[in-house]
DNA sequence: TAGTGGTCTAGACCACCTG
DNA sequence: AGGTGGTCTAGACCACTAG
């Protein structure tokens, strides 16, 4: 029961990502694709709208929509909310390479103040906290730290934290997809702690991503922060006025 | 003649600013505000997707739409796209703070590869080279350099650079908006060069933003990259599913 | 069941761009 | 003038949440 305009959206995304149009040029007129697809404009336009959105082409008014130059990196690319779901890391990139993880810490705490409030519960209550290493190609790159709502999820098995995708265990045990994602991007440098853990020298310079995700039905479930070595990650925003 | 979704927008946004509701309070349903604004549903969704966006609200399914925290914070929050329009650093700081800019250098270059494929021009155009120091309450706090389109923007006075806003400057001669930013941010540390610019010590951690800026109808005239203290600014990056 | 947001239709008119 | 995207209407039905 997927929405039609999502399914547009990604029809047409694979004809672009299959080269059904040259990149720079101009694709049917929303007139001639509602047609195609069989829908109102308006509903097209939603599609075409998170296509833009996306960074797969460029709208122009009174010209048309042209395909965007693809753009093509060395290090990984952070989801930024231009995908039409939240991934997690081991979703994001197992297809584009071997990711693993490295359980360091999985225990049940008192929620402090800081992490009630982001969770929306009780100073106080249990929360479970993990910390995790996570490798690309058995290469460390990451230090993530997480505080999990134990009402939304009571039970995290360690073979999901070592092997699995987090997020797809909460999607499936929950029945309810990830709806909201916020975060807050800063830069600082590894110190002696976390260093040590993905094996290098302190003093190394870090992006640190924090943020709340929740599900559709509006709970918070997850707060963590991430520290990614910065010469291994770039977090990439199209922003789409009006 | 702004749009009518826009309009309901700000003013939605200015009644949640002015604490018409409380946080976590549910405000009228879609129904209900569109009866008061005199719109159709369709039109007051796009409103209400647009501050679901911006953060101010969250909508959930079945429940209705909720006034979501306020956050404030003592870094600055670089702009993310959740704002109407890109500002540009003059104008998104100007009303918390005291801003200024110290002129480095100004001139014009032949476009290397990188700059010529970013702006959509060929290799070995004259650009605009600009690098600008910028303060907030007469501490520097980043470094940026810019290419610029000489096409779209044949001169710039030196007046513009120090003192004023670049975008609003391009903006009024050109008549156009800006529609488009899309940007990468990496983590870095402080190498000696733009240390001393800003008079902290190489090594600091830094936030760099690179990106690209458009005009409504496509032109790229900006090509710019920013060398921020990590120390004072985060940026913030909300994403709302499907 | 009643109320909420989510999606969709079949039109219409406006604003912008090009020849 | 003709084509393009941008906005808007007045409905309709669906999916989810609550009492």
């Amino acid at each position: 029961m997927t929405a039609r305009y999502i399914q547009i959206k990604n029809a047409i995304k694979k004809q672009i990502l299959s080269n059904t149009w040259q990149v720079g040029e101009k694709i049917p007129s929303e007139r001639e694709l509602a047609v195609t697809h069989g829908v109102t404009r308006v509903t097209l336009q939603k599609a075409m709208h998170m296509l833009e959105q996306e960074g797969f082409i460029e709208r122009i008014h009174g010209k048309g929509m042209f395909v965007t130059r693809a753009i093509e990196d060395d290090v990984f690319m952070l989801n930024d909310g231009t995908s039409d779901s939240v991934q997690g890391f081991s979703r994001e990139f197992r297809e584009q390479a071997k990711v693993s993880s490295r359980l360091v810490c999985h225990q049940l705490l008192p929620a402090d103040k800081t992490v009630a409030r982001q969770l929306e519960i009780n100073e106080g209550e249990p929360v479970h906290f993990i910390r995790r290493v996570r490798l690309i190609d058995d290469e460390p790159v990451l230090v993530e730290d997480s505080w999990i709502n134990r009402g939304v999820i009571p039970v995290i098995p360690s073979r999901i934290l070592e092997e699995g995708s987090l997020y797809e265990y909460i999607e499936h045990t929950t029945g309810k997809k990830i709806k909201f994602y916020s975060s807050v991007i800063e830069g600082d440098l590894f110190g002696e702690e976390l260093a040590a853990l993905l094996s290098i020298q302190p003093g190394r310079p870090m992006l640190k991503v924090s943020g709340v995700t929740k599900l559709e039905d509006g709970t918070a479930f997850n707060y963590s922060f991430s520290y990614n070595r910065a010469d291994k990650f770039k977090i990439k925003n199209n922003w789409v006025g009006k």
